[in-house]
DNA sequence: TCTAATCTGTAACAAATGTCACCGGCGAAG
DNA sequence: CTTCGCCGGTGACATTTGTTACAGATTAGA
């Protein structure tokens, strides 16, 4: 890991900052499917992404998963930055979408630079903050849009992250969703019917609205 | 206002912070019912609740407006607290539902302590992280559970701030819920009948579940 | 007192979503 | 090649929630 490369990543943080990251992480990469964190998991350090991308899930005994969000490059995991504070063991659980790296930094050091470096605090609010606009807008969705629109949006996030070619079953998506397969199905078709997409075998292609 | 109430109500401050805090901060109290913050204003000090309740919501031009959580004293509001970061007026709308009393800090101290005093930041921290955990609660009521389920919730947390005499109309209960005035009605005619509650007129009595 | 507004109850219906059953197609493993 | 499991499609149906339309009850105010 390079200096250059951490401050291309994260081009906000102050001089020394980036030489201490650079000694007091470790440098991991993991293959695409990776389970990241377990809920229950006892959290010593957070996570930097370095490359790769990164799925969220809160996990709930009795009802299951609920997809969170996404981890991308120059990113932090929110949850594992501040999950010490009361020893908790925060219910989530981390997967690798892609072969991923990133640099794991021991809690202490996180504590530490909070006093040290001011940019290093910024960084930290400024993860919070977005993090807890996407989980308004995640619940705005939920409690206003009906399925069909949110699995538009959905599409389109997904489109605007890994190309028009979308590989994913309707199953994922339905999981990502909280709803069926048949649902999922169903609405697909229907977007398909509209021009929206073409349904392939494990794919989804976006060609978007017509006009 | 004392120096011995403000530690009463947030007890976890540093020394010094106690004295700043009296000085910077503006009293002041409202009546109940007052908009204390209108979404597109701009923010330029933060609230500590010290006494009465305040409500928030998100608001959103297309879809109304949502209700996010209750603020008690002892708490601050998070989305003031860190909404300067990038000058940002956050979508909300906060209301006094009794009478208030709150200290106004303004942006430029709450900027100033967080590298002063390390019970300050953490203080900012844990506020945020705690609403964080709150809206994760809330999107899994949402996602997984049904109406039912989410009105008996949300009365159960009505009877333990306020004691077993719910006086809400079904219009606001609705409102919350984010469904109609309809749906409440009728789930709530269920619970009484399950013997869950009495209704009365402008209130609901909580008598909770036999055996 | 009379009137208007608000609150609640309810029936009937519409729409959205969840569930079940079953099918055929495809690909991987043997 | 055959079998098995996952993937997608589809129809029928149940359930949940939203909507419309009213009616009676209570309260506030003129």
């Amino acid at each position: 890991m390079e200096l250059k490369e951490l401050k291309n990543l994260f081009p906000d943080w102050e001089e020394g900052l980036y030489e201490e990251v650079l000694e007091a992480a470790n440098f991991h990469t993991a293959t695409a499917g990776t389970t990241l964190l377990k809920p229950g998991q006892n959290i010593r350090s957070s996570m930097l992404v370095v490359s790769g991308t990164i799925k969220l899930y809160r996990e709930d005994a009795t009802d299951g998963e609920f997809f969170m969000y996404y981890l991308e490059p120059g990113e932090a995991c929110a949850v594992t930055l501040v999950c010490d504070f009361h020893q908790e063991t925060s219910q989530v659980l981390a997967k690798a979408v892609t072969d991923i790296a990133y640099l794991a930094i021991p809690l202490s050091k996180v504590d530490e630079w909070l006093r040290k470096y001011k940019s290093w605090h910024y960084f930290v609010i400024r993860t919070y903050r977005s993090r807890y606009e996407e989980l308004l807008q995640t619940i705005h969705s939920i409690a206003f849009k009906k399925m069909d629109e949110r699995l538009e949006q959905y599409l389109l996030r997904q489109v605007g992250r890994w190309g028009t070619h979308i590989k994913l079953t309707h199953q994922e998506i339905a999981a990502d969703l909280n709803t069926s397969r048949e649902v999922i199905s169903r609405l697909l078709k229907k977007m398909e019917h509209d021009g929206l997409i073409l349904l392939h075998r494990q794919s989804i292609e976006w060609v978007g609205r017509k006009g």
